[in-house]
DNA sequence: CTGAAAGCGCTTACAG
DNA sequence: CTGAAAGCGCTTACAG
């Protein structure tokens, strides 16, 4: 110890360690987002939340990687024991074939089913169709849906069978199914992020149209959208849940967003990071991987009637 | 590379490739908050997409290390080749001095000055005057400070001589002691987080008092801070800006939080990261470090004018 | 231009 | 119990 300080010992290496030890402490954690976008939406942030607290004391870092400015190549480049997928596309199953060829586990969040990836998923789709089904059981028949972005150009404007087609986004398309479950014919147009601005250019596409050709529901794929879509139709004078129900995604707090109180499906934000968390450090401990499916509860709130009728 | 292929070879292997370059590609972003919260507060969001801005193409990771849970060790146990450290207090020194020991260029933002640390300075104390200085001008003599957290443990409350001289958070402490320049008899309440809930709660200690008692005007470390006093304004009843004027800090969008135009100071939240990444990508250059010293500036808005005459 | 050797800085299993 | 050796998997400088 005493000759290590007279010489000034700059060690020890970690790199030298990891190398040694087979392991680096350091769990990727991948979006397709930018940086700063990626913790914008607050579901990561609770997401961030449980997978903290899901890692415990284990002293591992996250190694954040934005998909956008990485290849497969750089993704196997950077040094993970194992990584999350953070809401990725059905397209990045090129670049988790690099990390599976590295053996490193990957621990995949509502990410479309891949071989050799172990998956949390939420029943987005199911879901979904009951928010749709309590709009449908309240005697709602034109309804209309503001989407999460369909792919990584984020691309605005009404979903037309052609951009479906091309659409990667995994838990939009489930949300979408869901809903078309019950209304298949619903008009849907689908926001650039999960923001009340969006939100708000999207139902105004919705909404501002005449009378008779709008809709007297709206469903949003996030609560951030469907504030966008409150917001709007007090512009507009529509009356809410007189004239036009709102049903939202994920059961965020609102604080002082809106005076109502939003019919949403409630999504286990923070038990899913957790729930990965775990996932990773089992894999990590070589025993077997298993699956998690997360359950949303529809809570109905101020936002949803009876139709006015016509 | 057939044969690569037919032995299935699951390389190339990241930790070898660093220790024999002796460069991981992982910058550590090191905060004192938990991993969710740290990017709950707006400011750090934007520093990120400085950050990522300022790394440009450079193939380049973040790993974000909770200060919470590490100790100096485990920092230093974390592979990186630099280190930005965001918004960490007085008492950092042990940590950083783990990272200084390992030769990890240390760049600081926001954080009191350290040897062997690269400053990235934002004019804390002398904008907070000039905000200070405005309401001077206006006439105001009676005015309350609703501080940031002081320290680490986030204690709400009145600041006393006592915890002042126990406060870490080295900007919180610039910023007061910039408007006790102007003020130096201000009552100052400090806030448990950068959020609007929080403003209002530090904002009622100052408020919901005898009217003779109540400050004419509200210095608010934050801008978000200050939306949190303008809700308490409103609620009880205290016109802003005719009985109460409000200055914040940062000059972040509020998009429909207000329906005032907040008199802050507009910080270069981005530029403070894009600088950051410059000084990292500059450091491990082998360049000679330079110290940053970046501006704000006061937007006068709808929120402050000359005080009711008593 | 091709190919074998040295070495990055640790940790751990083993010999003394 | 102490101490020297082997080896993690690369990259690069050097010999052929």
């Amino acid at each position: 110890m005493q000759a290590a300080g007279e010489l000034d010992y700059a060690g020890p290496d970690p790199t030298a360690r990891s190398l040694r030890r087979g392991r680096s402490g350091v769990i990727g954690v991948i979006t397709e987002d930018r940086l700063g976008d990626a913790f914008r939406d607050p579901m990561n942030l609770a997401l961030l939340d449980g997978i903290g607290d899901g890692l415990g004391d284990e002293r591992i870092g996250l190694l954040v990687i934005p998909l956008a400015t990485a290849s497969g190549t750089d993704l196997a480049s950077a040094p993970m024991d194992a990584a999350i997928l953070l809401g990725c596309s059905t397209d990045v199953e090129a670049s988790v074939d690099a990390l599976r060829q590295r053996r490193v586990p990957v621990v995949a969040i509502e990410a479309a089913p891949m071989a050799g990836v172990i998956a949390i998923d939420l029943d987005n789709r199911d879901a979904s169709r009951r928010g749709a089904e309590h709009l449908s059981g309240l005697g709602h028949r034109r309804v209309g849906i503001v989407t999460l972005p369909l792919d990584a150009a984020h691309t605005r404007g009404q979903v037309t069978a052609e951009r479906l087609s091309a659409a990667t986004a995994y838990g939009t398309l489930e949300r979408l199914a869901g809903a078309r479950q019950v209304f298949p014919d619903a008009v849907a147009v689908s926001a650039a992020a999960s923001t009340v601005d969006e939100g708000a250019r999207a139902a105004r596409a919705l909404l501002d149209v005449p009378r008779g050709e709008r809709p007297s529901a709206v469903i949003a794929q996030s609560d951030l959208l469907a504030v966008g879509v409150l917001r709007v139709a007090e512009e507009l004078g529509i009356d809410v849940p007189g004239e036009l129900s709102v049903v939202g995604f994920d059961g965020i707090r609102l604080e002082g967003a809106t005076t109502h109180l939003l019919t949403t499906l409630v999504q286990p934000a923070v038990e899913k990071g957790r729930r990965a968390a775990e996932a990773v450090l089992h894999a990590l401990s070589g025993r077997p991987d298993r699956a998690v499916e997360l359950h949303s509860e529809l809570r109905v709130g101020t936002t949803t009637a009876a139709p006015a009728r016509s």
